[in-house]
DNA sequence: CGGAGGCGGATTGTTGAACAATCCGCTCCC
DNA sequence: GGGAGCGGATTGTTCAACAATCCGCCTCCG
């Protein structure tokens, strides 16, 4: 991973025109990872000198990473990598309760939709068994990337994914909690059930409920460790 | 408007830590006024110049209004301000079918919010009468921002916003359609209406069926007028 | 001994200039 | 008349510099 130096090129000649893009993927990519966690600050000519691009070019993409919500800046202090609290907590509920219910009751439930909701959970239950905690949440996430792909809105699924995108930042703020995905598996499963059987207002009043026990509990773990 | 040398300052002192977002502020006011109408292309050194910024700041602009889909970049060509089409105006209503309704449905109905609505339906009710038409497209789009604020979601407001910008880009695009908020000011009292009785579901359903008609009608609109 | 104030180093904010890469229109040639 | 290729203009990216601001530390004063 590290090379020599301590410092990175990108391989191929993806030179000129993608710069910028590609350091948002890079940082994107290290801040979900958990590397550069919640909390870290991103120092412009640190930064800038490990991976080998200008302070301008790094500066476009901070502006990337800013509009995502995934870092925010500090005037004349600098750029940090979103520390959660229980606010941004409520907020990422709020939207979820939203949307999410709103794919499931008004979104186009066409065959292969269907389809591939079917195959996450199966994916789901596969990794519940086998205990592969990662692949849970893997599975849980997209899973809930589907549901709002309902909705046939690109920039929803855009507004979801940068919501998951922080709820993997709140997990990484309580990286020693007990596994939370486990007993949602089986929810999910319901709800695909319920959507193939075409009673969406039961799905989603029972996503809306799901989606309130989750929070709570969120909330709870995040209240006895944080601080 | 244009001073004596057709550049630029700004006034205050808010040199230092600002430049960028200000930047950001008059363009998306630029636009969303009409000058530069749809499909102009904002040419780095020239808009530098005018406004007496760096082209390096110019940038960080341009960056914020990409991510709010006002304006988009063209590789190696430059950024053009944002012509929507037909799919555009299908995605504007995607996103609103689901928000809107889902705001009316699942949003806390405070006595003040409710209060912020009819104030804003007598506001519409008023230019009306007044045949003040951008008083009455004013009034519209403030009418369905406080619809989804109902949500208390920052987030969703702030989509709901762009949301409504694009809007004002489809407007800007058709300069000569005749007025297409007359027929919806009394739909939106009505709607309040539905809300101040608590017929929620009422309230929702129609909201659905009143964007799927506006929807129609600018889709009409368009392709008879585009190109 | 403790706090207010100020000094200095470090970091961010912004600029201007430079060069490479790419695109566009134009000419030239067949 | 049409395609190849040239040249200017524009974008993409970097570098270096300076102004503004912040932060920790030290001093000075009570």
């Amino acid at each position: 991973m590290a090379d020599s130096a301590g410092r990175e090129r990108h391989a191929g000649p993806a030179a000129h025109a993608h710069t910028g893009a590609w350091l948002a993927r890079v940082l994107r990519e290290r801040i979900s990872r958990g590397e550069l966690p919640p909390g870290t600050k991103l120092a412009e000519q640190a930064l800038a000198e490990q991976l080998d691009v200008s302070r301008n070019t790094l500066r476009e993409a901070f502006g990337t990473l800013i509009a995502e919500s995934i870092v925010e800046r500090v005037p004349n202090r600098g750029v940090f990598v979103v520390k959660p609290e229980a606010e941004d907590v409520r907020e990422i509920y709020r939207i979820r309760r939203m949307v999410e219910p709103a794919a499931l009751l008004w979104g186009e439930l066409t065959e292969p939709a269907l389809a591939g909701l079917e195959a996450i959970v199966g994916r789901a239950m596969a990794a519940l068994e086998a205990g592969d905690v990662p692949g849970m949440a893997d599975a849980n996430q997209q899973l809930h990337g589907a549901v709002v792909a309902l909705s046939g809105s690109r920039t929803l699924s855009t507004v979801m994914d940068q919501t998951l995108a922080r709820m993997r930042l709140v997990f990484n703020r309580m990286s020693d909690a007990p596994d939370f995905h486990t007993g949602y598996a089986e929810r999910n499963r319901d709800l695909v059930e319920l959507l193939r059987a075409g009673r969406r207002e039961e799905a989603a009043t029972g996503l809306r409920d799901y989606l309130d026990t989750a929070e709570a509990e969120l909330l709870g773990h995040l209240s006895r460790w944080a601080r």
